[in-house]
Parts: C-alpha cells; structure tokens; sequence
RNA sequence: CGGGGCGUGGCGCAGUCCGGUCAGCGCGCAUCGUUUGGGACGAUGAAGUCGGAGGUUCAAAUCCUCUCGCCCCGACCA
C-alpha cells in the first residue's frame, strides 16, 4: 500500500490534510501566479451550485445581478478615508495600457463599493429609484501577504451586493435580512452551523459602520469568517455624492449596505465536513448528488448490469445530479475510494446479484463502510435516493452542529479562556474597551469572532480581562 | 514582511553533510495477458535542462554566490 493512497488524518496535521483533499479531489491547483488558484470544473461545479443557491435567494429578496467594471481609478479610493486606509496596501495597479503609461494608474479592484457608488450617484435621482438592489457576481484581488486555496487566494470569486436604502432604518434592515439569507444558506444547503453577529471595531470593514458576520468552526475547531454584511451609514453616500430628492423635494444621502460570500464556502464546506476519507460534500451542493457503479465479471453479466445501471440513471435523471462510473479499466475498490475521496454523498452499487433481486446497494458518504449500505428495489428508486439524500443532508448538518456545539465553553476568566481556545472557541464577556480586546488577542491568539445578536442563556456578565461590567459576549477563536 | 522547511520524470520521495557508474525508488502512465462486490497482479516499455543564473573543479543534483518559486508558523485579511 503506497503512502499517497492514504489522507492525512483530520487530527494529526489538519492544513497538510486539507491541502491533501483540494489537490486530490481535483477542486483546484495553484496557478502559475502567486497566490492565485485554478477551479478545476470539479470545484466550479460545486461553486456554480452555490451560486445557483444563493442567486434563487437574492431574486426572493428583490436583488438583481449586475456587472461593472474590474478596472477602478485609484482616486475612487481615495474618497472615503478609512476604505483606502483599508485597502491600499493590497491594491494590485495597472500602470501601463496600449504600450504607454496612463495618466492615471487603475486599480484592480479588491471589491466594488468605490465604483457602484460612482455609478449609484448617477442613476438616483429620486426616492422613487429606492432602493436600488444589485449584487454583482465576478472576482476581485487583494495581494494578501499569506494565502491558501479557497480560504485566502489573492484573486478569489464572490457576490458582493450593494444596495443603496432612503433611510437607515431601511439600510440596517438590508444588512441584517442580507446576513440571515447568509445563514440560512450555510445552515440549510452547506449544513454548516454558522453564527452570526456583529464584528467589533477592530474587525469590522473599512469604511463600514456595523459590520456582521456568520462564522464556521472548522474541524480542527478554528473559525472561519464565511460571509459578510456591512451597513455603512452614510459613509460613501456622503464621499460619492448619492443623492435623492425625498418627497419634501429636499436632497438627501442615501444609506447603503454591501455584503459578501465567495470561494472561501468551499474552503469551509471542505473543513467542516471533511474527514479521514477525503471530502464530504452536502447533497444540496454536491456536483453529483448520485455515482452509480455497475459490478460485472463476465460479458453476460456486463450487459444485464449495464442494462440494469441505464435504467436506474433514467429513473433518477434529470431530478438528481447522476453520474455513472462504467470504466472497465479500474475496480470497483478503486472507484468506491475514489468517489468518496471526491464527496459524493451517495453512491449506488449495480452487480449481477442485485440485478437478479431487482435492488441496488445505497452507500452513503456520510457514514462511512458497511454501516452505511443498505438495499433499495429499482422499482422506486428515485423516492429511496430522494429520501436518502435528505436523511445525509439533515445527518451532516446535525453532526456538524453537535461538533460545534461540543466544542463552545464559556469562559469567566482570562485563563480559562486561554484554556478554552486552544482547542475550541470560548464565549466571554468583554467591556467593549480596545485595550482588553487586544489583550485578549496577545494573551490566547484568539480573535473576537463575533458579538452574536442572539445574546440569549447568560446573564449580565464581567469582562474577562478588566472585571468591568460587561454588557455582551462574543465568540472567541483562532481564526483562518 | 519576519521565522522555519522545501524545489530531482505527471505525483510523492531517496541521493546533498563526505563532489567521481546516482539519474534512482514507489505510485501513476503505455502495451499485452490474467483479474474485477472495498484502492488487483505479472511481463515489457516510455518519460527527468536534478527550480534558474553565475562561479569553484579534471569532474557538480552534491561545494560557493545570487535569484525565482512553493509550503508551514507569525503579522494582515473574505
């Protein structure tokens, strides 16, 4: 047994494991640029469900997809002064164009507010043209000093909604329903326990005024921030002159918002439910809900297999995403391992002694070896996989929860929470003050993940650090 | 940008300290045969500017200088 056939286990070396599974599972490779990847159409087809996921979402919602533009003048950045305090020095500049040098370098950009809200000021004009709800679907780049498939690429894929609101009432409202819809997708179709909350000052977007969060506890127990909203006030309103006139005929800045999930979900659904055998993809996202593998030895048995495998794929088609896996060249060991590796959640198995009963073998992904078979009729298959693969999608997010819930412990003191986050995130009371924020951060390498906006089933509580009375908790964890 | 590690057929590596039949192993790949219900086996075969550039030497994967890239840990961040 050669060494390459084996994962690295989850517990020994959890970013070895993890980089193990992207490259093996075929998701994606580095590129030829630093720190930039290539989505492999195994890792596209898993983003492009996402996509389809989310977009069903913002259609609900009221948004629409627009496109703009990947070039940015650098002076749009320099409108709002915590943005470009933000993000200048990851800007990748474009200095040269048709052979000479532009007059004015053009950033390529990190993420859209500048450019929208140019464009924002020009199509408002009236309180009738709110809200404007558009959500643009492209990349971006941030040159991060450090950078891992999926979690952190220097061009990475994403939505970022922008929307612009005639009150702020109307913009926080955005922002919050924007997160929920973040959650609710993560939760339901991801089945990765999130919570949300607020972002402190620290860690909160440039520019922004509230930023919010729905965090991920991964399986080595760090977090991982997978979606973003920000309400932003009046802040780019104000630097980018987006004005209306209210029904007084009197001008007035609107209140915007923007919010974000990319390509890091696919990190996260990777680490969160990922195990000794390779990934584990939630049937909502897997690229292929279903591999069927037809068993035969002889010719005889391979025409009545094969016969017996169309008839289930036909059965099963176009209402889940099938795959049939007839290469005669490899075994069926080979193939079990290597579509588990790959995530599919469930696999039907189609041999001479099934045909015969007229059932198949249902494998599910989730649980792993002969615990997880069982036997399906052909005759209704459809309803025993439709069945099957809601019972792994609710099994997974279940399990994922328990996990997560495991390993969240409440922390009273600045030593228990040291403790609680070397191996879990600790819920703690802090004063708001920075200073204890960052003492924190010195003292644990933990970060505030989040102020969660539930802050239901503890009472008022004391600052960890300075014993000061303390009016919320926030969750605290090592974070990618 | 600091600290550590690594660049040798497609992938994973040995060889580097001590220069000289070291261009080698496993997997993969190709052909043929036997196999096929949990990563099959045998035979034969193809494939490598040893990351790059300079230098030392009769001789460099190996020593020296510079350089590029990647991974991990920090700082930064979706």
């Amino acid at each position: 047994m050669s060494e390459d056939k084996k994962l690295t286990p989850r517990s020994e070396d959890f970013s070895a494991w993890y980089n193990e599974v992207v490259v093996r599972a075929e998701l994606a490779d580095y590129a030829p640029v630093r720190g930039c990847m290539v989505v492999r159409p195994y890792g596209t087809a898993l983003w492009e469900n996402i996509q389809g996921q989310l977009d069903r979402r913002f259609k609900e919602t009221g948004h629409q997809n627009a496109l703009f533009p990947l070039l940015i003048p650098m002076s749009f950045f320099e409108k709002e002064k915590d943005h470009v305090e933000g993000f200048s020095p990851e800007l990748a500049v474009v200095t040269h164009g048709g052979g000479k040098e532009l007059e004015e370098p053009l950033a390529v950009r990190p993420t859209s507010e500048t450019v929208i809200g140019y464009m924002y000021s020009k199509w408002i004009r009236s309180y009738r043209d709110l809200p404007v709800l558009i959500n643009q679907w492209g990349s971006v780049i941030r040159w991060e000093m450090r950078t891992r498939l999926f979690l952190r690429t220097a061009e990475f894929y994403w939505q970022e909604g922008h929307t612009a609101h005639a009150t702020s009432q109307e913009a926080q409202e955005e922002t919050q329903r924007m997160l929920g819809v973040y959650a609710d997708f993560a939760i339901h179709e991801a089945a990765v326990p999130v919570v949300e909350g607020r972002k402190s000052e620290t860690e909160k977007f440039a520019g922004a005024q509230a930023s919010y969060s729905i965090e991920a506890m991964m399986g080595n127990k760090w977090a991982l921030q997978a979606g973003t909203s920000h309400y932003f006030g009046q802040n780019f309103a104000k630097a980018f002159d987006i004005q209306y006139l209210d029904r007084n005929n009197e001008l007035q800045h609107c209140w915007t918002t923007s919010w974000g999930l990319s390509t890091r979900m696919v990190g996260a659904i990777i680490m969160v439910h990922g195990d000794d055998q390779g990934l584990r993809l939630p049937p909502n996202l897997a690229p292929y809900q279903v591999v069927i593998v037809p068993i035969w030895r002889s010719d005889d048995e391979q025409t009545a297999v094969l016969e017996a495998t169309e008839r289930v794929r036909r059965a099963l088609t176009p209402r889940f995403r099938v795959t049939v896996d007839d290469r005669p060249e490899v075994t069926p060991g080979y193939k079990f391992n290597e579509w588990e590796m790959r995530g599919v959640p469930l696999r039907i198995e189609i041999g001479p002694r099934d045909v015969e009963k007229q059932h198949v073998v249902l494998a599910r992904r989730d649980v792993p070896g002969k615990p997880g078979k069982s036997f399906a009729p052909m005759d209704g298959v459809a309803e025993a996989v439709g069945d099957m693969l809601d019972t792994i999608q609710a099994a997974m997010l279940a399990s994922a929860t328990a996990f997560r819930d495991a390993n969240i412990h409440d922390a009273a003191t600045l030593e228990e929470l040291q403790a609680i986050v070397a191996d879990g995130w600790a819920r703690a009371y802090w004063c708001g003050d920075l200073a204890c924020e960052a003492r924190i951060k010195e003292e644990s390498r933990a970060t505030n993940r989040c102020i969660p906006l539930d802050q239901q089933g503890r009472g008022p509580g004391m600052c960890v650090v300075c014993g000061e009375p303390a009016q919320a908790w926030s969750y605290w964890a090592r974070a990618y």
